[in-house]
Formats: C-alpha cells, sequence, structure tokens
DNA sequence: GTCCATATCCCCCATTTGGGGGATTTTTTA
DNA sequence: TAAAAAATCCCCCAAATGGGGGATATGGAC
C-alpha cells in the first residue's frame, strides 16, 4: 500500500498531544481519526477500520496493553505501534509477545514517528531505537517478576489509592487473608517489601498517572 | 502585537509532544523555536527572545516552575504559559504567585492552546476552564497547610525513600519519637492520614520524579 | 515580654503491615 | 488431559503505623 493512501487511528488521552500529531500527520495520509478513551477506542475502531493504530498506554477505561490484546484477537490485520513515554523492558517485552508491530516512545523526535509509520504500512516492525539494551536472562527475570495476575492488579489498584488490605477485601468481596497472599505475592514478583517501593514502581510503570 | 507575528518558544522534554504541536502552531505564528531540557531553556530564551513560552513542568535537570521563577526575574516582559498534566492547585497557586500569564491542561483540546496563546499575546491572562474551582478561604488553608518546616522535609525525603520512622531516627540522629511527632505534624498539615497519600502529594507537588 | 511555631522527647493503644508457614479449588495453558 | 498458575482462605508473630494524650526548651514575631 502506499503510505499516503493509508487511514489512522490516534488514541491518547491527552487531548493536545492528540490534537497536535493529528494536525501533523494529517497532510501526510488519507485519513486522521482519533479517540480520547480506551472504551471508545474499540468501537472507533469498527467504525473507521484504520490501517494503523496509535495507541498510547495510559488511556481511561481500558488501559492500552489491554486494548491492544483484544483488538489483536479481534482484527488481526489492524497494525499496531505502542506510542508511550515509558521506556521500560516489560512493556516492549509485552508489545512483543502481543505481536504489535512497533513500539515507539514519547521523547523521540516526530521524524522517528514518521519512519516508523511508514515502516508499519509497508509491513515492518518499528522498535524505538532508543529502547533500552537488554540482555534476555535478566529480561526473562524481570518479565516473569512482572506478570501480575487481574486479581493482583486490582489489590494494587487499591493500595494505591491509599486503601488498607482490609477495604480491599470489602471492594473486592474477599477475606481479608487473601488480600495478604495477593499482597504477599505482588511484594514477591516485584522484588520490593514496602508499600512506598510499590507505590514507586507503579509510576515509574505508568499504572497510575 | 498581532498574534501571527509573535513567536514561541516550546519547552517540553517529550520530543515527539514538542515537535508535534511546533508543527500545529508553525503555519499559525512568525517563528517557532523548541527546547527539551530546563537548562537549555535559560539560554533559549536569550538567543531567540521569544515573545512567549509554552513550559512543561516535568522538564530535565531544572524543574518548570523553577524556570518560571528565573526567567520571570530576569525576562519579565517574556509570557509565560505552564502547559502541564497535573490539574493542581498548588500549582496553580504557584503559576499565579509567580504571576505566569496561563495554566493549560495537556488534556485539553488544541483549540484550547490555541485561544489561550493569543489571549496571552493580547495582554490577557489564561487559565484552564477545567481547573479545579475552588474557594479562596480553603486555598490559602491549603498553601497554609504546606508550610513545612525544615525538619518536616527531612522527615519527608526519608518516608519518599521508603525508610522507617526508626531508620530516619537514626539518620537525623534524632529520637524515634520525635520523627514520630514530625509525622503526624505532617499528616495534619496536609490532611491526610497514610504515607500513600503523602507520595501521591510529593508527586503532585514535584518534590519527587 | 509574651506568644507561637519548631524541635525535641515520652507514654499508651488499636490497627496494619510484612513475612513465615500452609491448604483447597478453579482456571488457564501447554 | 495433565500440569501450571491463579484465586481463595487459614494461622502465627514481630514490627511499624496512626492517633491520642502529653512535656520541655529554644528562638523568632509581634
Amino acid at each position: 500500500m502506499t503510505t499516503s493512501l493509508a487511514s489512522i487511528l490516534i488514541a491518547d488521552d491527552h487531548r493536545l498531544f492528540n490534537d497536535a500529531v493529528a494536525t501533523m500527520l494529517r497532510p501526510m495520509f488519507k485519513s486522521i481519526w482519533q479517540t480520547f478513551d480506551g472504551r471508545d477506542l474499540l468501537y472507533a475502531i469498527q467504525t473507521h477500520s484504520p490501517d494503523l493504530l496509535l495507541l498510547d498506554i495510559n488511556l481511561p477505561n481500558l488501559n492500552g496493553i489491554e486494548a491492544a490484546r483484544i483488538l489483536r484477537r479481534n482484527t488481526p490485520s489492524l497494525k499496531i505501534i505502542l506510542v508511550t513515554m515509558y521506556n521500560h523492558s516489560h512493556f516492549v517485552s509485552e508489545a512483543k509477545s502481543i505481536g504489535l508491530e512497533g513500539y515507539l516512545l514519547k521523547d523521540s523526535p516526530s521524524d522517528v514517528l514518521i519512519d516508523g509509520i511508514k515502516t508499519v504500512l509497508s509491513g515492518g516492525y518499528f522498535f524505538d531505537p532508543k529502547l533500552q539494551k537488554q540482555n534476555n536472562s535478566t529480561d526473562d527475570d524481570f518479565v516473569k517478576g512482572f506478570l501480575l495476575s487481574r486479581r493482583e492488579k486490582d489489590v494494587i489498584k487499591g493500595l494505591l489509592a491509599g486503601k488498607t488490605s482490609e477495604q480491599i477485601a470489602n471492594d473486592l468481596s474477599i477475606a481479608y487473608e487473601t488480600v495478604k497472599s495477593h499482597r504477599k505475592n505482588i511484594y514477591l514478583k516485584l522484588g520490593i517489601n514496602s508499600l512506598v517501593e510499590l507505590i514507586h514502581i507503579s509510576r515509574e510503570q505508568g499504572w497510575i498517572n
């Protein structure tokens, strides 16, 4: 496909960023659409059937990674580039394991974005040149350590909201001891031993804003 | 001044955002310059003497707020709009107390940015319509509440580093009970009652990255 | 010279955390 | 289908937190 005939959907909740990128790309491609929310994203994909999706990780209502997983299942022909400020091997690995076509850092210049889009539209893969180099062994450990389960994420969410284990137990309608178990497993997986560290990691990971 | 004859400097370390906004604004103004670093910013202002600065808070090497303070002293004619993702009354108050011309949220649409720029260039002030409404009394309380003493800041620093009250006591060579006192006073002043809240506030305040 | 904030220290006590053992059932995946 | 992972719950215990009540000394503000 001639890349200039391609259509692109931008999913990013920072409107200003979204608008600015849209304005920048518009002269170069057939159509540019925008969405600002994880749930809307899925509808927008159905409605517009874009060739390529620029997907942020921090999306309200539905996380970018989760969204990518769903889209990869439902719309395998759609090409997806994650666009995020997080240069973190965990996200990169996730992107690769889901089979996404690209991963781009928000602190790269716009030509890198445009290169990436063109590469992906031509059937290639594009992973940001700035991404951390890493050896596979430590990477595996790292990824393994960060494979948090759904419930563990629920618990983290509660903890980050300042809730105690007991409050979280109530919220999730499970026993206090269960929350403690999840909590122990989370700390084990992340290699930490206090709530402060969890919060720091969470912010680095972009799990919270 | 006719706004289309104005020159603008964009200071934001997210290159992609910076580039995209630059591309978007370029057709509308005389010159658009870009900088990606807090220290470079000060030189760029000298070199280009822009009419207006779009300033992010999260800048490497020199915090946006600090930069604004310096620039307001050295280059009072320069108009400054803070552009940030943080909708936090503390930052807004800071912006107002420094006497900045505007405060804009990154999740506002691009027309809001353009409106804001035009308003400020015409001599006005522009504070994002989405900013939290707050009455002055609570705002005063808020600011007053943030008058933390030297020792309280020391304790916060330790807490944010993941230390326990006891470790902090050792570090500062004071009694454990003293640290607890400071801690109680900090929580009282900030109107919080848990470490998680302290960390959240601290990050919003930019006390930590 | 009095007041107030700061900094230091003390006691008490309930709640919460963090870490060590488990066990069982359900779900996912290879 | 068999193995692995996830989700549920239980016990114990030391350490730390959060909140309540103090006291005393110092130094600046008014």
